[in-house]
DNA sequence: ATATAAAGTTAAGCCTGCTTAACTAAAAAG
DNA sequence: CTTTTTAGTTAAGCAGGCTTAACTTTATAT
């Protein structure tokens, strides 16, 4: 086996395990939360990417800004979002997490955390820093990698 | 800064960047075959899981037993999904996956892997061997922790 | 043999998400 | 200054997922 099929074949197992109990995970958690996946998903977003306007809600989940519009209304009624008009351009809204949303989503990042905490036990200290050492390697590259422009936008 | 919180810092960083990608992107790729995500998330149990019953449906996405024939019925429609009566059991349908349905998971893993396809470009050939010794650590002891009984189940 | 439990299905009804279409308000273009 | 474009909202209507309730069929218990 070459080490080039070699890296393809370990990352590949990984994310079989890895995107199998996460994706499981984020669902009950949201579903716990009484949020439909849409709702959550606006939540995330906004998490990730950081505060935004509806048109960008819209394009991110690729639904019309009609549908965005009803599903932020109902995250501001539940207190997760808060919505207030653009000062620089007062067409526009900008949309932020509350301390609610936001605690929301750290709550779950908690629980996601809890299943690698156990995995961690299950590790020698020589694993766990040759892990960490790659790890941090990765981590890297993906950062430089989500600055350039997109090629293959999935 | 200790080796255990430096693990734990490295680990976290890159779940975070993973799975926001891989939720968006699976998110994205549901969208694009028409099936909602509850639909979509059925496919992807019993590809992982294998065949399994209407009753491992219902209790896997925590929802009736009638809810998940209904959505069970729609795969079947849709030559998703193949359901049979098991032959153990007449009472019990046994559920699978058609080739299509493996087929159409198997086109998101490719898409999935693509991601980290042009990560590895920005690897060098010693990163690359560290990484895939790194990953397969953490497969085996996620493989490991899987096989244990479940404490806390998530 | 009869009673009970278990695995699924079907139907009615509710809620949500989504779309289209019609609209308001503000910015940009001419 | 008028026209057009952009950002977002509201309302009507459809489709999907989910629940409860009533039911069928098969297995298990007594």
């Amino acid at each position: 086996m070459t080490k080039q099929v070699q890296f393809t074949n370990s990352i590949r197992a990984w994310m079989d395990i890895f995107m199998h109990r996460s994706m499981r995970g984020w669902g009950r958690f949201a579903k716990s939360t009484g949020l439909s996946m849409p709702q959550f998903s606006v939540l995330m977003q906004l998490h990730y990417r950081g505060a935004c306007g509806m048109s960008r809600i819209s394009e991110g989940y690729d639904i019309t800004p009609a549908a965005a519009s009803q599903l932020v209304d109902k995250l501001v009624q539940s207190g997760l979002i808060q919505r207030v008009e653009d000062p620089v351009d007062r067409r526009a809204k900008l949309l932020s997490l509350t301390d609610k949303g936001s605690g929301l989503i750290q709550q779950g990042m908690e629980e996601r955390y809890r299943w690698v905490d156990e995995l961690e036990e299950k590790l020698s200290v020589e694993e766990r820093i040759r892990i960490s050492e790659a790890l941090d390697i990765m981590t890297h590259a993906a950062q430089e990698l989500e600055l350039e422009p997109v090629h293959h936008p999935v």
